[in-house]
RNA sequence: UGGGGCGUAGUUCAACGGUAGAGCACAAGGUUUUGAUCCUUGGCGUUGUAGGUUCGAAUCCUACCGCCCCAGCCA
């Protein structure tokens, strides 16, 4: 933890600090997270979650609220209202009594509306969506007015209000902004405010069917709730003339500072919620929470902990560039968070039968293991050895080049807390594959070290056949084989997609111990990786593991030949 | 070709007129009964380009170049 390293605030960090120094807002601070309810959350609501109430506990008046930008009935469910406050949850924050809709402020909204119309500055336009479109002109050219612009304050205050009762069909009217047609800022020319939509809203039922847009909503909310700074991405920043605007023609209390950063993008993933929400739908993955899914919930499953995505946050920064961040990064600090903490736990991926041909048939040993090497603190566990042992397939080659710490014919290798062993020969089936390995123990090797000071390099794990479980484990690897998988856009980023995301093991053997792993509890099976128990399928007589990652690997790199990792370069 | 935003090591970010730094990544050592962890050490940049102001510029000015965003009755 770099606590106590000087802070180096960043650009928002900085100018909050400055405002609080100037006792701007008498000095308050009150951020809020407003995130739409019509998709999960994912890693990149997660850095705008840590800023907001990350920012928000960095000051004692410091506090964030939680508002739901709730506008558009056709797209938002209470499902996904309810999942994103489960996640914020657990990444570990507190809106406390600070809970809002944007649909708690219907009523009011409707009167600032009202209110915009007998200023002058809003009137009904009852052109269609398409004759809107041809009157916005283009990015080079201004717009035109609209032919209901002049419409007098009377007659727009009979239509919106007729537009309110349901009197008038979807599309046939909208109360737009009056500003200028002509603004190079395609936001400024005479945006719509509300629009008619016949539909039941998730919390306000059947009682509107006009409803705010979100410009018009977003900033009114903010000035309701007195935030003093708004948070939000760069590609909002061409919409904050507007924010003002509505604040300054409205004349409110409070004027929040609305300021951009940029959003989080990450590599071999991608991030909008229309394209999590495709593979969801395609079946390409399984649910919202599947552990490939950079989604909150799919990283909670995959055993991710609420401490290293905050970590992560902290560490990617804020800026306004745009960037795409190393999805190592992330993985750097899920193994950061856990290596201190996981205990330790031996298991094996692809099982290798080995017999100690000299241990006697009937013997068997209580090996002491620690469950962690440097934390005393974590205590041992027992684990059963006998003559009849798995090993991983890949701690054996045929023909292991010099420097295969592992084993291989004579060579001689630790197993983990217990004995050294030397491979005298290997068996074969038919097809020519090693399905067996006949090895020699040193009985004076007891605990792992040799009587005779020799030096043996290599380490493996173990698991003992009569004792082991069996289990099934699912690895899980990058999403996208590609680093950027929206990067060409005449592909299809499903086109992308990695095939081999995920790898189903199901003849894995674990020991005994690893029975009793609660869920929410990491494990590290050694040299392997760190695991969680798949919640939703596992059970104590049939173990299913989620690997979370795996763990560092410099020789795989240096080889060149092992399978790519996800942090691999 | 309108408007807005952004260009600093591989990457994510600092430095806000005074010799360009950090994390991660990378490389080389050491410790190690996990090829993990941990500890040392190392290099990495014509600060997008070209001018200008200044004793001094990543920081200020000018021009140019490149990338991103905006023409929903989405947020």
């Amino acid at each position: 933890m770099s606590e106590n390293k000087a802070p180096k605030l960043d650009f928002i960090r900085t100018i909050v600090a400055t405002d609080i120094a100037n006792d701007k807002n008498d000095s308050r601070l009150v951020t809020r997270f407003p995130p739409e309810p019509n998709g999960y959350l994912h890693i990149g609501h997660a850095k705008s979650i840590c800023l907001n109430f990350g920012l928000a506990e960095e000051y004692e008046q410091g506090v964030c609220h939680l508002r739901f930008d709730d506008t558009n009935p056709a797209k938002e469910d209470t499902e996904y209202a309810e999942a994103i406050k489960e996640d914020v949850k657990w990444l570990g924050f507190d809106w406390g009594d600070n809970l809002f809709y944007a649909s708690d402020y219907f009523d009011q909204l409707y009167d600032y509306a009202v209110q915009l119309i007998e200023m002058g500055k809003a009137y009904v336009c009852s052109l269609n969506a398409e004759e809107v479109r041809e009157h916005r002109g283009t990015l080079t050219e201004p717009g035109k007015d609209s032919p209901y612009r002049d419409r007098t304050v009377a007659e727009n205050l009979q239509l919106f209000t007729a537009m309110k009762n349901g009197e008038h069909e979807e599309g046939s009217h909208v109360l737009r902004a009056k500003i200028d047609m002509a603004s190079p800022n395609m936001n400024m020319r005479d945006p719509a405010i509300y629009r008619i939509r016949k539909l039941d809203h998730h919390r306000t039922g059947d009682k509107w069917c006009i409803y705010p847009m979100y410009d018009f909503t977003h900033c009114l909310s903010d000035a309701t709730e007195r935030i003093t700074h708004s948070l939000c991405t760069l590609e909002f920043a061409d919409h904050r003339p507007l924010y003002d605007w509505f604040l300054d023609v409205l004349q409110t209390r409070d004027h929040p500072q609305q300021i951009e950063f940029s959003r989080l993008n990450l590599t071999y993933t991608v991030m909008s919620k229309r394209k999590l929400m495709q593979l969801v739908q395609e079946n390409m993955v399984n649910g919202w929470d599947d552990p490939r899914m950079l989604t909150i919930s799919g990283l909670r499953k995959r055993g991710y902990t609420p401490a290293s995505i905050r970590d992560f946050c902290k560490i990617i920064g804020i800026s306004k560039r745009d960037s795409s961040t190393d999805m190592g990064i992330l993985e750097n600090c899920i193994r950061n968070d856990l290596n201190p903490i996981a205990p330790r736990r031996m298991g094996v991926l692809k099982p290798l039968k080995i017999v100690i041909t000299n241990y006697p048939e009937d013997q068997e040993d209580e090996i002491i293991c620690k469950n962690h090497p440097k934390d005393e603190g974590m205590g041992t566990r027992t684990v059963t050895f006998g003559r009849d042992i798995w090993i991983d397939r890949d701690d054996f080659m045929e023909d292991p080049p010099k420097k295969f710490f592992r084993l291989g014919p004579g060579r001689e290798v630790r197993l983990r807390f217990a004995y050294l062993v030397t491979c005298d020969e290997y068996i074969k089936d038919e097809n020519g594959e090693v399905v067996e390995l006949r090895c020699t123990y040193d009985p004076e090797s007891r605990g792992g070290s040799a009587p005779d000071g020799r030096k043996v390099k290599g380490t493996i794990q173990w698991v003992s056949v009569k004792h082991g479980l069996d289990c099934e484990v699912r690895l899980y690897d990058r999403l996208f084989k590609s680093e950027n998988p929206e990067e060409d856009k005449d592909v299809d980023f499903k086109e992308n997609l990695n095939p081999d995301s995920l790898q189903v093991l199901t003849n894995c053997k674990i020991e005994p111990s690893i029975a009793n792993t609660k869920v929410d509890e990491q494990i590290q099976l050694e040299r392997v990786g760190f695991f969680c128990l798949e919640a939703r399928t596992s059970t104590p007589d049939s173990i299913v593991l989620n690997r979370t990652v795996t763990l560092r690997d410099n020789w795989a790199g240096k080889q060149g030949t092992k399978t790519p990792k996800m942090n691999k370069k």
